[in-house]
DNA sequence: GCATGTGAATGGATTCACAGCT
DNA sequence: AGCTGTGAATCCATTCACATGC
């Protein structure tokens, strides 16, 4: 069984031979890659990138080998369509619609969020069951649902995507909304382990844990 | 030279024979315990947490293993001591005081965030150039100062750990501002790359590639 | 008997080094 | 000459399996 830590893997998910490591790679050249093509830049080299992101050019090219031949010896790799590549790759070529339940402090804060809300993502709806937050919306305009109108927005909006922002008491129970309205992407924040699911694939980002992580290195170093 | 991928992992801090994989696990058993302790759980067996997690019990006596011979043969570990334990390695048996760079929506919502307020981090001081932030505070009462009074605060105050949650392109600035200010570890949500530097431990969140990453599995699941 | 701690085996990710194409 | 794609080698994390101690 693949250790389900760290927040990375789940259930389900086929991967087509590239692995999770090699997926977050690909996030990171495409952000390189788009800055490339913004200032004129052609073609780059693996070298090249390596550079930028302190690996080893063989791992540049295994990873982008994995996704196609997409590179051309003695020159390298053309940077727009190799953007491109990639941005179909990891399936943002389009925007999917995403949908975030717990409308409190982060939960507003990841709703308004650039990063959540461009180049393939886009924030429809946030839920919450507390009814003074219900009816109102975010600094951004994203709309504050009571928890009822879940599946109706999920069905109607097609969402892929939902991110669980509540307390670690109610993770458990807001997957399961989130899993039965036909959700089959969770991208969970609650520091809780949930039960993996067939057809649902559930990454888990656990802030404490790197804080904790970060404590630790001060404390081996000696700083402390 | 080891990956700076994916968030983990930086420059000059010892790990002890402690990988980062490690690390971050024992933050998760560290979690476990304290609910085992509280449900008045005296003992307990590897293969009684591996159920937890879906983790080999092999891999957790490793781990427990890394930090001292903890377990008692034939009965497991206590739990209170094996947390108390957990909690030194880590450097959370005392609370270190926390500042954030930036005070748009996601800096004032983790400053706030119970997670970073709790059991070993507080955050003390929150900071942005906006002259229309500073002076204010969060709900939770964090004040907003203005950068000037950085060093003047992390002198003070002590402080150990410095968030980044500034734009991408603010973000170097800011970093060198922190290490500047005498902090010795980073905890950066801004999408770069940034630079190592000796004696500065960071550790980088990315949501993007978070998300970016369940894209790909559902386009690889066939279900986009 | 039961559960830890650990050497040996496995598996996977990274790096090396070079053949092959432009 | 320059740079990709890739088998071989290496490194490291995980798992197995068992000797050791309670």
């Amino acid at each position: 069984m693949p250790s389900p830590l760290k927040g990375l893997r789940a259930s389900g998910a086929e991967r087509d031979g590239v692995s999770e490591f090699t997926t977050e790679r690909l996030s990171i050249y495409l952000r390189c890659l788009a800055q490339l093509e913004a200032a004129g830049t052609e073609t780059v080299s693996s070298a090249r990138l390596a550079e930028c992101f302190h690996l080893n050019s063989a791992q540049i090219r295994k990873d982008l080998a994995c996704i196609g031949e997409l590179g051309i010896r003695g020159v390298g790799y053309r940077v727009a369509s190799l953007r491109e590549h990639i941005a179909r790759t990891l399936g943002i070529d389009r925007t999917r619609p995403v949908v975030i339940f717990g409308a409190g402090n982060l939960g507003t804060a990841l709703a308004d969020h650039r990063g959540f809300n461009e180049n393939g993502f886009s924030v429809v709806a946030l839920f919450d069951d507390d009814p003074a937050k219900t009816g109102t919306s975010t600094r951004n305009g994203v709309a504050i649902h009571p928890v009822e109108r879940l599946r109706e927005i999920v069905e109607r909006e097609r969402v892929e995507i939902g991110i669980i922002a509540v307390p670690a008491s109610a993770a458990h129970i807001v997957c399961d909304l989130l899993a039965g309205a036909g959700i089959p992407a969770i991208l969970n924040f609650a520091p809780v382990q949930l039960e993996l699911r067939d057809g649902v694939v559930i990454k888990c980002v656990d802030l404490r844990i790197d804080l904790e992580s970060l404590s630790f290195a001060l404390r081996s170093a000696g700083r402390s």
